[in-house]
Parts: structure tokens; sequence; C-alpha cells
RNA sequence: GGUUUGGUAGUUCAGCUGGUUAGAAUACAUGCCUGUCACGCAUGGGGUCGCGGGUUCGAGUCCCGUCCAGACCGCCA
């Protein structure tokens, strides 16, 4: 008889039913005359008891079962003596009248159990062992969750999921490509996508107005935590909109999600310009779970003959709400944190706000406390506020003063992983310029549409065009990002000559689409999420490792199956190629 | 490509300024124990201190190289 119900779902309304339960040994306890075993499957913990009183064959039987062993038992509900609130079958167990091993299996290299002692490596090498831990394996039930709610509010309204190629054709642009021989084609290579772009805007010129894709995509570039070579995209499109109908609907996407997964209300997104988060922030992808927006300083720190604030393009701080208690010592490690190499600020201007009024700072000597009690003002501070100042040329200043709030705000405890601040960022660049290249690069990609009344400062001013591009971000991380596109052929072949293509080279890139821009191609924008993060934002997760199922290592590697690995020269040189 | 932290028992770690036989916890094995659920008690086995070289009377410890892993920077349209 095979199992009749699963390890999570027995309760008292079962007592005195015989069942069949399957499943992994996970631990046992032996008491002398009497035997536990909890045993485990996907749904939960039962505990089986074993008696000598009853049945000491069995309960000799159930002394042999090591961790991990899968059995078989048939049993009868009973009530137990002593409950265990802790799990939802704890006020039962199961009285044993036959075991069966289906499989022993050796010692595993660290205990399944929801705290392991196992480090990150020896999880990853067995990772089929890890997944069977509760913590580890409800990641993947949320990320199957988000996955189900994602199309059914999709299909909702009425897109379509349409599959595109993976294999597919190198690209200059952007991340570089995994790329994969052709035997047929000796010394030719498909490239694996790093996102469907093209094929989305072909099918909103074949009609598909609505589309959508749960896909993977491959980018060859170095790991992080929230960065894997082959990651999931949440990848969409849709024709006859503007940017205002793509933010709404899929704010909507997100409202779902939220109150559908976590049930969460998650309100409004508010939105800013890009221009205004740099200001405020420092960055294109604010952590609005708390303020400490940025205020500029020159006009008040000018002329009192601090050189460092005299000279800088700008002078800009946040406010340390009630930090005027930080010690010498924990101002000196801010000013630590800043000067380190990966931010690389050359110093932290302090100013306390002491609560009788008073005012310490460290350039006292240069300003008195009427141009000190300037400074709050313009912060508006009140007395116990903790103000810290940075300057420098104006890009730089402001990439340190973001990782200086950020720091900050982790050690006031405003970072929670429980609230959710959602922002859209809106009119970004079209542009930047790059010093290696000595060229402008699309800041989304070149199929990005400017601003039609930016258009006539591509000529002029290129880096000033702003385009019809935004992001999703979710606590400082950016979750999703679109644009509405370019449809029409000369404005596309426009982008690629201010992006550095020759009309020759273009056409062999991108003749495909450009031809299919002069097929009637409709107006269309669209935006893709990056799956793995919101699974990860909704786990309260840093890493995104945690939420797929068999994840690649900080070198690129699978350490279970030990790839990428070596192949064959015969394999090889059927392909053509010869590895010097 | 760079910066940085680490690699010691199955596992997670401690091991000071170089000095006797490298420890703890946990896991495991054996024995005892009838209500455990982090069971308890007792006993026991378990180590190429990542690898190679160097300094030294003597190296887990110091130096150089190398491999592996983590975090970060570059990179990621």
């Amino acid at each position: 008889m095979h199992r009749t119900h699963t390890c999570g779902e027995l309760t008292l309304a079962d007592l005195g039913k015989t069942v069949v339960l399957s499943g992994w040994v996970q631990k046992s306890r032996d008491l002398g005359g009497m035997t536990f075993i909890d045993v485990r499957d996907r749904y939960g913990i039962t505990q089986l008891a074993f008696d000598t009183a009853d049945d000491e064959t069995m309960r000799s039987h159930a002394r042999a079962l090591g961790r991990e062993y899968v059995i078989k038992v048939t049993g009868n509900v009973i009530e137990r003596e002593n409950k265990n609130p802790k799990l939802s079958t704890g006020d039962i167990e199961i009285k044993v009248t036959s075991l069966e091993v289906l499989n022993a299996a050796k010692l595993p290299p660290f205990t399944i159990e929801d705290e392991t002692d196992g480090g990150d490596d020896l999880r990853l090498r067995y990772r089929y062992l890890d997944l069977r831990r509760t913590p580890v394996r409800n990641n993947l039930v949320l990320r199957h969750r988000l996955a189900q709610e994602t199309r059914k509010f999709l299909d909702a309204q009425g897109f379509l999921e349409v599959e595109t190629p993976v294999l597919i054709k190198s690209t200059p642009e952007g991340a570089r490509d995994f790329v994969v021989p052709s035997r047929m084609n000796p010394g030719q290579f498909y490239a694996l996508p790093q996102s469907p772009q093209t094929f989305k805007q072909l099918l909103m010129v074949a009609g598909f107005d609505r589309y959508f894709q749960l896909v993977k995509c491959f980018r060859d570039e170095d790991l992080r935590a929230d960065r894997q070579p082959e990651f999931t995209q949440i990848d969409c499109e849709m024709a006859f909109v503007e940017q205002e109908d793509i933010l709404g609907l899929f704010e909507g996407l997100i409202k779902h999600l939220f109150k559908a997964v976590k049930g969460i209300d998650l309100g409004d997104v508010p939105r800013m310009s890009y221009d205004q988060a740099m200001q405020r922030y420092g960055s294109d992808k604010p952590d609005l779970r708390f303020g400490m927006p940025f205020v500029e300083l020159n006009d008040v720190t000018k002329g009192a003959g601090f050189p460092v604030f005299d000279q800088a393009e700008l002078v800009v701080g946040i406010n340390a709400m009630g930090c005027a208690s930080y010690t010498r010592k924990q101002l000196d490690a801010l000013t630590d944190f800043v000067k380190r190499p990966q931010i690389g600020a050359s110093g932290l201007v302090y100013l306390r706000y002491n609560e009788d009024g008073s005012f310490k700072s460290s350039v006292d000597k240069f300003y008195s406390p009427a141009l000190l009690s300037r400074w709050a003002e313009a912060f508006d501070a009140k007395p116990g506020d903790l103000l810290l100042l940075m300057a420098g040329p104006t890009g730089i200043v402001r990439k340190q003063l973001n990782e200086l709030r950020l720091e900050v705000g982790n050690q006031l405890g405003l970072r929670d992983k429980n609230r959710y601040a959602p922002l859209w960022v809106v009119d970004f660049p079209l542009l930047e310029w790059d010093e290696d290249s000595a060229r402008y690069h699309a800041m989304h990609h070149p199929f990005t549409s400017p601003k039609p009344e930016d258009i006539p400062l591509l000529d002029t001013q290129p880096g000033l065009v702003r385009a019809n591009a935004y992001d999703l971000v979710i606590n400082g991380t950016e979750v999703g990002g679109g644009s509405i596109r370019i449809h029409d052929r000369a404005l596309q072949a426009l982008m690629f000559k201010h992006l550095g293509f020759t009309p020759e080279e273009a056409q062999a890139q991108f003749g495909f689409l450009l031809d299919a821009f002069t097929y009637g191609a409709p107006p269309h924008g669209g935006i893709a999420f990056g799956f793995d993060r919101l699974v990860s934002i909704f786990a309260g997760l840093d890493s995104i490792r945690d939420v797929i199922a068999f994840p690649k290592n900080n070198s690129g590697r699978d350490v279970m199956i030990d790839s990428p690995a070596p192949v064959s020269v015969a394999q090889l040189s059927e392909l053509g190629i010869r590895i010097s």
C-alpha cells in the first residue's frame, strides 16, 4: 500500500486511523524502553513512537534506523501524552505496526535541520541534501507561488506567454555573451540571450500586443550575491501604450504579488526622476525605507576659510537624527568607513547639535557657532541631531554620501527586511559617456526611445537627452526596468549612429529589426523584472542563491555537477575549435 | 583584473609572542535510561592543521608561491 498521508497533515481529527507514511528519518531519540523517530517529507514532520511494552522487535528495528534513511511505516494515529506545539502534527503520533526501510543512507556531511551546521560550499556541493531543509525548500515554494501569481495576473490582463529562442546571435553592446559553437556552421557561434529584447519587439511588430515570458537570461560577467550568470526575468512587452500605461499596469502586478503572496497592501508606488534621486540620495536606486535626504550646503559653508568646503564643487550632508550622542569613537569609525578604498572619500565633517543647543563640529576652527547654526537651519535639525557632511566633485561625493547614508541606516536599524518601500525612478538619461571607449553608451539599451522634446539635443548635448525609461526599485534594489522603445526605422538608425555604429555595422547587427520597423511597427514598450531578486526580497534574503534550486558559486561554477568542465578533443575537433 | 577575509576532527570553530602528546562544541559509535521532541548520563573512535617551498634547534602559528571559498571594487547596455 502506498502512503495514505503526508508527514504534515495528521491531527487529532485522524485519531484511530490506520495510516501509511513515507519519508526520511530526521532524528531518533532512544529513551531505553521507548524510541521516538521523527519522519520528514516535503510537508512536515510526524513522530513515530515505539514502545518495548508493545513490541520489542519493532523497537529494535527502529533503533537500527540512521539519519536520512528512507522508510515506509504503517501504524495507528494516537494522541500524544506530551504534545509538541512546534509541529503541525504535534498533537498526535504514530504507533507503528510495520516498518520498511526503502533505502539506507550514508551519514550526511551536514545536519539536515532548519539550523544546519554546514557551510555554503558544502551545502552547494550537496545541494539535493540542502534542499531537504525546510528554510531552503520554503524559498522554492515561495518562488513557485510568485511565478504562479505572476502568470495568473498577466493572463487575466490578456498577456500571451511566448517562448523566444535561446540560441541567438552575439551583439557587441552590453554585457559579455556566452557563446555556443555551431557544429554545422564551423567557425560560427550562437550566443545565449542577455534578454529576449529584440524578439519581444518583433512580437509587437507581429501583432502580439501583450507578451510576457518567465525566461532564463545569461550574462558572462563576474558574480555577486545578487548576480548569477543565468537568471530569470519576468519579461514583458506591450504595443499601443505610453509610459503611463506600463507603469500603471505593472504597479498593479507588484501590488498583486505583495497582496496575494504576503498579504501586504503596498499602496501607491511613489515616483522620482533620475535627477531627483541622484540629487537627494546619490543613487538611482534609493532605499526609501528611511529618509535622511541629502542637503546641499555650498551656500552656507562658503567663505569661512575652510579650504575643503570652499573649493569643493559640492558640499552635501545628511542628518543622522538623534545621533548627537555618538561618541568620538563612533564618529571615527564612520570616518574610517568612508575612507575605505571601496568608497575612497578623503574625510568626513560632523556637526553635533547637542541637547543643550550648543554645537560641536570637527571644523570649529573655521566656523563660529553662529555659522554652524545656519547649517542646522538648512537641515531643519533639532537638538540631539548629528549632521554628517562630505565635499568633492558632485558625482563622486554623491556616490560616497550614498554609501554613508546606507551605512548609517543600517546602524540605526532603519532597513527592516519586513518593510517594503517601492519606488519608480523615471526620466533616466538616454546615454552615458564611457571614458574607456571614448563614446556614449546606451544607459538602458540601444532600443530605448528618447523623449521627443529632447531629440534636438542629440546632436548638441547628447548627455542631456532624457529617455522614456524607468526602473522599479524596492528597498534600494533595482528589481525591474524598462522603456518605451523606438519603433521608427530612421530614429533607430540615428540612435545607432550616435552609439558609434556605422550604417553597415548597424545593418549587419540589427538589420532584421530595422527592416521589421519598415513593415508597420506599432508604438510599443515594456519592462523586465529580475525574478530571482524579487523572490529574494519577498523572502527577506540578501542573496539570490538561496532562491535558486541549483545556483552557481562565486566563480561561476556548479560545484555539485562540477561545471564548467573540459570537453574531449573529438568534440572540439568536430566543432573546428582548437584550445591554445 | 584588483582589494580583503578565511581554509585546523564528518561539521562549525578556538588555538596568544613560534615551544611537551593540537582542543571545544556538535555529529557519529557503544552502553544505560519508558514520554522524548536541542532528551539525559557514561565511554569511545575520529586530524596529511588546503598544497608546495622557505626561515628556524623547533612552524597549525612567521615569510613566499599556489589552489579553493566568501565579501567587495572593476565589470554587469
